[in-house]
DNA sequence: TCAAAAGTGTTATCCTTACACCCATGT
DNA sequence: ACATGGGTGTAAGGATAACACTTTTGA
C-alpha cells in the first residue's frame, strides 16, 4: 500500500483528459443538494471455535451498568467520516478499544438501512436513521485475551437449529417444522411464475427449500433464509435462549453462512486454528462449522491429497490415542489450486 | 409481506421484556452523540446480454449537456433516508427515473466509502464525504426499451481482458502480463507468512494467481482482483477503452465476477433469457458471461440431466441449421436441487 | 451440395463414498 | 484388555470430459 493508486479502486486512474470526478458527483446529484443527517454503525461478527463450537465475540452495550452478562451486542460502533480513512480501520479501531482484540480476517457482509422508530426511555420517538454496515471476522479464540465485559457466545445457542453435530436436533421436527407448516396454511407467498427467483416461492416451498423438509436436502450455507423464515413467522421468540440484541442475531446468521460458503472455497479454516495442529483437530473445527457430514477415514485423505496441509515433522502425544502427526497450513496451495478450501458436501438428506 | 416482523431482520422480535431498543441505539453511540453529514449514492450494475455479448447499462451525467454518449456513468443516484424505506426501493426508483427501466433481480454488491477531494469547478476543494452501496441487476436487454441518454455498454470493452470467447485475449501475453512482471519486480508485496490470507502474496505471485501466469488456471471469478491488479499496477489508462466513469469500472468488474459465481449456483442464467429460448441460446449466454469453457454437445445434456430446463414442445427454424425444440427455465428445480445451477468447470489453463 | 446447427451414443477418467482393516497409545 | 484415535488400502458408483457419428434445415 504505497501510491495513491493502491488506496483506491475508486479514485480516477486518468483514463483520459476529462474531469471524471465532476461527472461521477453530478451521477449521484452531488452540486444540487446537500447532505443528510445520516447515521453509518459498524457491526462485526467475529466467529471463532471454541471447545468444538463455534463462537462469536460480544460485549456489553456500554451504558448497561448491569454486570451481569445478561445483556450482549455484537461489537462495533459508529463510523465518523472524517476521521477515519476506511471502514475497514474504523471497525479495527472500535473493536481493539471495546474489547482488546485486533481483528485479522476481515470482509464485508451486509448493508441495511434501519429506520426505526426509537421508543426509548428518553424521549418521545426519535426516529433513527442509520445506515448499517457489517462485517464477518474470523479469529483463534484461545489466543485472544478478552477484555472484562466481552466474551464469547455459543453460535448454536444463537442458532440453535443449525447445530447439526448431533444428528438432526430435534426442535426441528419438534417444534419448527410444525410450527412453519402451521404458519405457511395460513397464506403468503406469491403463485407461481416463470421467473427464476427464489422469492417466487410460496411459503410452504420456502420452508421446505430451507429447511430440508420432505426428502430435501439441508443446504448448511442457507442459515440467513433460515433465519428470515422464522423472523416472518413469529417463531424466534420459542426458540432464542440467549439475550442477544435481536437485530444482531440476523448478522450472527448471515457470518455464519458466509463462514461456512467460505470454508469450502478458501482455506479460511485455518484463521480458527493455532498454526499447528492434527488433522483431527482440523476436523473437528470443520465440523463444528459445517457439521459433521464428512467422516473420519476420508476427511484425512480429502485434505492432504489437495495439497492444504503439510506435516510439520512433530507429533503429539496428548490426542487420547495413538500420537498424532500434527500439520500446518500448506500456503503454496494458494498458488496451484483455483478455489483451495475443504470441498465437503453438505447434502445431508432430511 | 403482510406484517411488521416481515419487513424487518432488525425490529426486535419480542425476544424478552427488555428494551432492545436502547441497547442497540446505545451499542452504536447514538445518544452519545449526533448524526455526521454523510453522503450515501446508490449504483446498479445492471448486466445483460445482448449479440451474445454481456453489456452493462449506463447513462449519462444529468449535467452533461454534451449528446454524443462519449460520458457515461452506471445509473443510480443519492439515497434521501426518510423519504425512502428501504435501499432497494430507492435504488429502483432512481433507475426507472433516468433510464425509465423497472429492475428485475437485484442483490446488493458492496459498500465503499469515498473519501475523494474533489477539484471541481465550483470551489477550491469541497471533501465528499460519500458513503456508496452498490448493487447487481440482471435483465433481458432485448425486452428493455431505453430512455434517450442511456445506453448499453459492452462489458468485454469495459474490461477487456475478461473476454476469453475467442481464446486467451492476446492483451494478457502482448501488454499485461510482461507489464505486470515488470512491476512485480519493482517491489512490493509482503513476505510469505503463515497465515492463510491472500493478501499475504507478493506481487508477482498474486499477479500469477490473478491471471492465470506459469500452468495455473484462470480463474474467470476472480475479476475485482485482476482489476485491482491492473489498478495498483497503473495499466488501467494502457487499456481502458470506453469512457466510462473510473469509479465505476470497478464496480462492473464486482458484477461480473458475481455473476460469473453466480451462474453456477442459482438459476440466474434465465433472468438474462427470454421465457423461451433453445439449449444453443443458453449456452450463447453462459459463454458470453463465462467465457467458453464447456463445449457443445455435453453441454446440452449437462443442464437436461439436472432437470433446469423443461421442453415447451414447440420447434424454433430460424436457427440457422436444423429446427430445435426450444424450452423453458423448470421451476421445480429450485425444490429439487440445492445449488441448481449452470456447472459448468473454469479450469483454463494458461 | 455444403455449412451450420440439432441431436444421440459410447467410452475413458476422475473424484467421491463406503467399507475393511491394522497401528499405537493411555487407562 | 479395550477404548480411542491414528493411519492405509481398495473397490463400487457417479459425474465429467472427450470423441465419433447421424439428422435436418437454409443458402
Amino acid at each position: 500500500m504505497q501510491d495513491d493508486a493502491t488506496t483506491a479502486g475508486h479514485g480516477p486512474y486518468e483514463a483520459g483528459s476529462r474531469n471524471w470526478h465532476a461527472a461521477e458527483q453530478d451521477a449521484i446529484g452531488h452540486r444540487a443538494a446537500t447532505s443528510y443527517a445520516m447515521t453509518v454503525s459498524l457491526t462485526a461478527v467475529v466467529l471463532s471455535v471454541r471447545n468444538e463450537r463455534p463462537v462469536v465475540m460480544a460485549t456489553r452495550p456500554a451504558s448497561v451498568t448491569d454486570t451481569s452478562d445478561r445483556y450482549a451486542v455484537l461489537p462495533g460502533g459508529r463510523f465518523c467520516p472524517g476521521r477515519q480513512p476506511s471502514l475497514e480501520g474504523a471497525l479495527r479501531d472500535e473493536v481493539r478499544q471495546a474489547t482488546g482484540v485486533s481483528l485479522g480476517y476481515l470482509e464485508q457482509l451486509l448493508t441495511d438501512y434501519d429506520r426505526t422508530t426509537t421508543h426509548s426511555d428518553e424521549g418521545p420517538s426519535a426516529s433513527a436513521r442509520r445506515l448499517s454496515v457489517s462485517y464477518l471476522s474470523l479469529s483463534r479464540a484461545d489466543a485472544i485475551p478478552l477484555r472484562a465485559g466481552s466474551r464469547w457466545l455459543d453460535v448454536y445457542e444463537v442458532l440453535p437449529w443449525e447445530d447439526f453435530r448431533s444428528g438432526r436436533p430435534e426442535i426441528l421436527a419438534d417444534v419448527l417444522i410444525p410450527a412453519l407448516e402451521a404458519w405457511s396454511a395460513s397464506g403468503g407467498g406469491s403463485e407461481p411464475s416463470a421467473l427464476s427467483g427464489e422469492n417466487e416461492l410460496s411459503r410452504i416451498e420456502r420452508a421446505a427449500v430451507s429447511f430440508g423438509v420432505g426428502g430435501r436436502s439441508w443446504d448448511d450455507e442457507r442459515v440467513v433464509e433460515r433465519f428470515d423464515l422464522l423472523l416472518e413467522a413469529g417463531l424466534l421468540p420459542a426458540v432464542s435462549t440467549v439475550d442477544l440484541c435481536p437485530g444482531h442475531v440476523r448478522l450472527v446468521a448471515a457470518g455464519l453462512g458466509r463462514l461456512r460458503s467460505k470454508v469450502r472455497n478458501r482455506p479460511v479454516v485455518f484463521e480458527l486454528l493455532p498454526v499447528e495442529f492434527t488433522l483431527f483437530e482440523l476436523q473437528r473445527v470443520v465440523e463444528a462449522v459445517l457439521g459433521p457430514t464428512l467422516h473420519k477415514q476420508n476427511f484425512r485423505r480429502l485434505v492432504e491429497s489437495t495439497g492444504l496441509v503439510e506435516p510439520t515433522g512433530e507429533m503429539r502425544n496428548n490426542t487420547g490415542g495413538r500420537p498424532a502427526k500434527t500439520f500446518r497450513f500448506r500456503r503454496e496451495v494458494l498458488l496451484e489450486r483455483p478455489a483451495p478450501g475443504v470441498h465437503v458436501r453438505s447434502g445431508r438428506a432430511a
